[in-house]
RNA sequence: GCGCCCGUAGCUCAGUUGGAUAGAGCGUCGGGCUUCGAACCCGCAGGUCGCAGGUUCAAGUCCUGCCGGGCGCACCA
């Protein structure tokens, strides 16, 4: 429900905004605006409540292009039939309707627009003008967002699980930037607990085993074969220096040289699979800077710290958690906990609007803890956002891959990038909501058919590329849409393929409230399907005639005459120019949804 | 036992924040290249949206209870 007096608020905000939902959607919305306030001057409807003016697509494109249920919205504060409301805002519509073609009340009380067709052309004029800002909007101008996601302990290489909120990541990233935020990344390493030490422990027990020395391998050590690789290149370079196998403190020196190998590691990682943060934060900072200590003091001053069996506890029941949280054990060893605190204190320090944090699904019980600490330290609940990412299921050929975490050899990130390619595990890893778990069949992803939907939409814009080439070669011009006159493009076969481009911005601003990048990945599939049906069904350029063929004067092949008939049309040097305009337009949408994506756009494939 | 998430076509999943006759990909079956990229297109078949109530003019969508599955419920990270 918008605010009451929405209409004064809503005409200031019309006359400063952006076209953020696209030319079309505004201009509608405006018009509907405008009808609801003539009714209201005029008596014809009360509208002491004004509810939220929504547009929907109706299902059926015969119904007409866009849809208002508002009638129906309102028919309880009216008191009123909702076809009688329908009715009277129908009429207003009508008195003011010069980018309406057809305006109709269905049963039980919707309003269906039929736009009329200038304005989809201005659509492509829009989208020529906007180039790759097309899609963009000022929803979240003014707004900082702090995204933290991946952190995964530098204990280890990247795994499929990592890569999957990595994708989404840096896909939500792109996306918030696009609709205005200022967006920071950040990558929260943990290297200050038992973790750490593990590492440290299982190197060394390694490099002494390799040394031929009898050590025992920690219980809950890391057991995956990069712990060797780790110990081998440990001695080797000890070798290199002409030093001795292990240093005194061995411990420390193994942990130190694994962890900045580690760390060393999964920068490239992130990097092969085209991904920078913005910023690192160390856990370890956290306590040598005295933050820990000084967040648990502030949340003591507050009140929300409690002593009991010898451990500190945080009162995380004060804001809805089922129990509270053990902060410092009775061994005086601080928990995760107490990093967290003063990890998100800082984050919440450091002025952002809103923070994001993508966890790992199973993580799900910690979102009440860590939302209780943003309200002790004084701010909403809402101003921290977990996006819980599902599980990756690894197959290869339809057959599960098994992941043997007991001895610690997980399919790596970096496997699966150097098989399938950066732009193929994106794809797929947003081809589901974070939230619901993901079959990864690698053969599929290596593939390079309709089956592998990353290829179909690549394909799509290259095959635009493709014709621009070919267009360039036999020196047919690329207008640009002024000088179009796109009222060629009036069959249903044109409508349907602008009308999402259209939609484009309104998408992307749904996804980025919604924080669900993969609803861009359904879009793209959908776009490249009605240019692969539009481009099957017509020809774009002119044929060549045979004298251009085999440099003999002749007349026009009978082949073409044949694919004229097929198709049913007449290519004109109007509809060669108009199309040429509709389909750059096309490529550049495929291409900005896909750089949300964070996946290339080739030219040639 | 308590909490969170999920049950939609044979399979994997979307479903525009409550709207009209529920969609896509894969798979099955059948069609389509002599000029621009067949890495493509077109068609057929496939559904009591887990079950039962409730709220509403309107429920796949919200509420309650069951059934079935996943994950959490640490003085581990």
């Amino acid at each position: 429900m918008a605010a009451l007096g929405g209409f004064s608020r809503a005409a200031v905000v019309w006359g400063v905004a952006s076209m953020s939902a696209g030319v079309v959607r505004e201009t509608v919305l405006s018009t509907l605006r405008e009808a609801l306030e003539d009714a209201r001057a005029s008596g014809d409807l009360k509208l002491t409540t004004v509810p939220a003016l929504v547009l929907d697509v109706p299902k059926k494109a015969a119904l007409g292009d866009l849809a208002t249920t508002v009638a129906m919205n309102l028919s309880a504060t009216e008191h009123r039939d909702p076809r009688e409301i329908a009715e009277i805002i129908a009429g207003r519509l009508r008195s003011h309707s010069e980018v309406l073609e057809r305006i109709e009340v269905a049963p039980p009380g919707y309003i269906n627009l039929t736009v009329k067709r200038d304005l989809w052309f201005r659509v492509l004029a829009e989208i020529e003008a906007q180039g790759e800002q097309y899609g963009g909007s000022s929803l979240g101008l003014g707004q900082r967002v702090l995204l933290e996601f991946v952190s995964a302990n530098p204990t280890g290489p990247l795994h499929m699980g990592h890569g999957r909120g990595a994708a989404v990541g840096g896909a939500l990233a792109n996306l918030l930037r696009r609709v205005g935020y200022e967006v920071s990344t950040e990558y929260y390493i943990n290297d200050a607990g038992r973790q750490m030490k593990l590492l440290a422990e299982s190197v060394e027990a390694r490099c002494r085993q390799l040394i031929g020395q009898d050590a025992a391998f920690p219980e809950e050590g890391y057991r995956g074969a990069y712990i060797d690789d780790l110990a081998k290149g440990f001695l080797a370079g000890r070798q290199a220096a002409g030093q001795d196998p292990l240093p005194a403190g061995p411990t420390e020196s193994c942990g130190a040289w694994a962890y900045a190998r580690m760390l060393e590691d999964i920068k490239a990682d992130l990097d092969q699979f085209g991904l920078r943060f913005d910023t690192w934060v160390h856990e370890r900072a956290l306590f040598e800077t005295g933050a820990v200590a000084q967040s648990l003091e502030l949340l003591k001053a507050r009140g929300h710290l409690f002593e009991q069996d010898g451990a500190l506890w945080f009162r995380s029941t004060t804001f809805g958690d089922d129990k509270d949280r053990v902060i410092r054990k009775q061994d005086g060893e601080y928990t995760y906990l107490a990093s967290d605190i003063a990890y998100h204190r800082d984050k919440l320090d450091r002025g952002y609007d809103l923070l994001i944090n993508i966890w790992g699904a199973d993580h799900h019980g910690y979102i009440p803890r860590m939302q209780a600490v943003v309200q002790a330290f004084g701010h909403p609940k809402d101003r921290l956002k977990v996006i819980l990412v599902q599980i990756v299921n690894l197959l290869r050929g339809g057959r599960r891959v098994t992941m043997s975490k007991r001895a610690g050899d997980l399919i790596t990130l970096r496997e699966v990038v150097e098989e399938v390619g950066a732009d193929a595990a994106k794809f797929i890893f947003l081809t589901r909501r974070a939230d619901s778990q993901l079959d990864f069949d690698l053969e599929v992803a290596k593939q390079q058919s309709a089956e592998n939907p990353v290829y179909y939409v690549q394909y799509a814009h290259a095959r635009v590329a493709s014709l621009f080439r070919v267009a360039a070669e036999r020196g047919v011009p690329v207008p640009r849409t002024g000088e179009v006159d796109c009222s060629v493009l009036s069959s249903p076969d044109d409508l349907e393929l602008m009308k999402p481009l259209a939609e484009y911005p309104a998408l992307v601003e749904a996804s980025a409230q919604a924080l669900e990048p993969h609803r861009l990945t359904y879009y793209l599939q959908d776009l490249a399907a009605r240019l692969h049906a539009y481009y099957y069904k017509h020809r774009i350029l002119p044929p060549l005639l045979e004298r251009e063929l085999n440099g003999h004067d002749h007349l026009k092949p009978a082949a073409h005459d044949a694919e004229q008939e097929r198709k049913g049309e007449t290519l004109t040097p109007a509809l060669t120019a108009a199309r040429l305009c509709l389909f750059r337009s096309v490529q550049t949408v495929i291409r900005n949804g896909l750089a949300i994506l964070g996946v290339s756009a080739p030219e040639r494939m």
